[in-house]
RNA sequence: GGUUCCGUAGCUCAGCUGGAUAGAGCAACUGCCUUCUAAGCAGUAGGUCAUUGGUUCGAAUCCAAUCGGAAUCACCA
């Protein structure tokens, strides 16, 4: 039982026998009381003044009075206005820090569902354009929202879909094939990705040119964007692939090889993994039997071109396109097929799909189609819709070049850190190996950080001119912490025994009360696919920790008994630094 | 135009199942390193929570309208 439910069922208990009513202990809401208030848990008594019959004030005081008859939970309250502040007997504290002080898993919930697997699906990058920010964003998320699951004791399998084929590829294929002289990788020293992504950029350049020419000729725009040559070429392109074309698949092969090279360098730098991934060129067929089936069962139905629709207008969406009148797969039929097929690998009772808020509207799409093909699975599937990263100039856009690189990014974190830190000059007894791996620790860090301790669900802003910080409630801030209690630790020369006998100061309460509520916030981030919940509580464990550091002494306590309980205060605390950095995909350095 | 989301300090963000005097960080200003790491700690200043109305004992939080911003409504993904 939480010390929470304890509170509020002798509450519940107290109040009814006290008015003679019934309150459900689930309807007494508490809080925490606030720091300038004495107190731990604060009751607002307004609702119950109907019960009393008396003014806020006698009814808390009359709460009050008689809950400290049980001095095993509290031992003592202060009225304030129509708030009753309760203060809790430390033993409730310190016998939660006893019980797992010692417990390296401590914040992970027992697995509920060891068979049953979640599916988390992020990054999904395109193939003809490196990523940048914005996939970092949902790299992180994804990432991040596995552990987190994991920590909440779910079997999480990581899925990444590639889209790496259709008309944006054949656009680089195309401009490679015209200009590219036999470029490779190699010869240019170019990553992968980026090369490939140079070629889609100087296919717009010379599309845009042709259109330009065209409208000069006399053509309407959208005339222009149909019949320019490279359109054509590159649309013949996409059939030449459709139909096993030896020459266009070869080409495509060897292109896609090498972005996905660079993605792979990027996911290894960024520190994340995936335990499948699909290919868009293996599943995009998958939807058409789909369409067959929604067609027998009449939830689709053919229009006389013979191009297949679902109506959703009962269900307060649109008429939605399924299949084209020639009879090809839209992005939305593969999507049917392949969660299908996802199903049916893994059986799945969950599955998140960590895509950008621009794409609201065909998730709902989606999980409305799976609902209505009868699926069970389909009420567990969850879009986790995140806000796009923006720069001061607004949304970031690949075509306009007002990207910020991801590999360019985080190569800048690194150097930021590498900076700081030899301005700092925090590396004695480091060789560079462990100098170039503390950078690294620290930029990314930063980085991460910064991302994903922004409310998933919000847009927010990217100054590159501003740059990431390094100091205040940022990644480095928390990390610097973690080592700083680990300089402390690794100057103990005893065992990590507790004293039989502990008393707490003010500051310490604190840090027991935020020990104890990290199993509560790794539920809440698990139940609202937020990263940013445990960023949060971390900022906040830190930030009372360092005053603590700063006020109290740790090794140079003079009575043993409190010295061992303030080591082993401290060592839970960069235990949990630790794991809530692991949730958010951050490492953490022993030293800095 | 329809639908959806957003508007909190100069900047970036917390707080939002209604509760006390709306919190952090950055930037600005002031202190604290012969004491366990100053990437730290303490302090000053900074707000009509977009606006107006409503519900309520109580509204940044719920409802409505208005203003401002964004996304989406493609036989693109």
């Amino acid at each position: 039982m939480t010390i929470e439910s304890k509170v509020k069922s002798v509450i519940a208990d107290t109040i009814n026998n006290l008015f003679n009513t019934s309150v459900a202990v689930d309807n007494i809401l508490i809080q925490k009381t606030k720091k300038e208030f004495k107190g731990d848990y604060t009751l607002v008594v307004f609702p119950y003044v109907k019960f009393s019959g008396l003014n806020p004030e006698q009814t808390a005081k009359k709460i009050g009075e008689n809950l400290i008859n049980q001095q095993n939970i509290f031992t003592g309250y202060n009225v304030v206005k129509g708030f009753l502040n309760m203060e809790l007997n430390d033993t409730l504290w310190i016998e939660h820090f006893r019980n797992n002080a010692h417990n390296e898993k401590y914040g992970y919930q027992n697995s509920s569902n060891t068979t049953i697997p979640v599916l988390v699906e992020y990054s999904s990058p395109n193939t003809n354009k490196p990523l940048h920010l914005g996939h970092i964003r949902n790299i992180l998320l994804g990432y991040s929202i596995a552990k987190i699951l994991e920590a909440n004791g779910r079997k999480v399998v990581k899925v990444n879909i590639v889209n790496d084929r259709g008309i944006h590829i054949c656009k680089s294929m195309l401009a490679y094939q015209l200009y590219g002289n036999g470029e490779t990788p190699e010869s240019s020293q170019i990553k992968g990705d980026h090369l490939v992504g140079k070629y889609y950029v100087i296919f717009d350049q010379a599309y845009k040119k042709e259109i330009a020419e065209l409208i000069q000729a006399g053509k309407t725009k959208e005339e222009a964007e149909k019949q320019a040559p490279l359109m054509l070429k590159v649309q013949e392109m996409l059939r030449n692939w459709e139909a096993g074309d030896k020459e266009t698949l070869a080409l495509w092969e060897t292109m896609n090889r090498w972005v996905y090279k660079g993605f792979d360098t990027t996911y290894k730098a960024l520190g994340v993994d995936f335990d499948k991934i699909y290919y868009e060129s293996d599943t995009y067929l998958l939807g058409k039997k789909e369409v067959e089936n929604g067609l027998a069962k009449e939830i689709f139905y053919k229009k006389p071109d013979n191009s297949v629709w679902i109506d959703l207008t009962k269900d307060g969406l649109d008429e939605k396109v399924i299949q084209r009148a020639d009879g090809t797969s839209l992005y939305i039929t593969q999507d049917i097929g392949t969660s299908i097929k996802r199903h049916e690998e893994y059986g799945f009772d969950k599955m998140i799909y960590v895509v950008g808020n621009e794409q609201d509207y065909h998730f709902k799409v989606l999980f409305k189609i799976l609902e209505k093909f009868g699926f069970d699975w389909a009420k567990g599937l969850f879009h986790c819709s995140y806000g796009m990263v923006e720069l001061p100039e607004g949304k970031m856009k690949s075509r306009e070049g007002t990207v910020i690189d991801a590999d360019d990014l985080i190569s800048e974190m690194i150097d930021i850190s590498r900076q700081t830190t030899e301005e700092l000059g925090k590396t004695e007894g480091f060789n560079e190996a462990e100098k170039e791996k503390l950078y690294q620790t620290v930029g990314l860090g930063a980085l991460k950080y910064f991302i994903l301790k922004v409310d998933p669900k919000k847009k927010m802003l990217f100054n590159p001119a501003e740059s990431i910080d390094f100091h205040g409630n940022t990644g480095p801030f928390i990390q610097y912490t973690y080592a700083r209690i680990k300089s402390i630790l690794r100057k103990v020369d005893f065992d990590y025994s507790l004293p039989a006998s502990i008393q707490i100061n003010s500051k310490e309460r604190e840090l027991l009360k935020l020990i104890y509520e990290f199993e509560q916030t790794i539920i809440d981030a698990g139940t609202n696919y937020s990263p940013a919940l445990i960023a949060n509580y971390v900022y906040e464990l830190a930030k009372e920790f360092n005053q603590y550091y700063h006020d109290y002494p740790i090794l140079k306590e003079e009575n043993e008994g409190v010295k061992k309980f303030r080591v082993n205060l401290v060592s839970f605390v960069s235990n949990i630094i630790k794991t809530s950095m692991k949730l958010l995909g951050v490492d953490v350095p022993e030293q800095m």
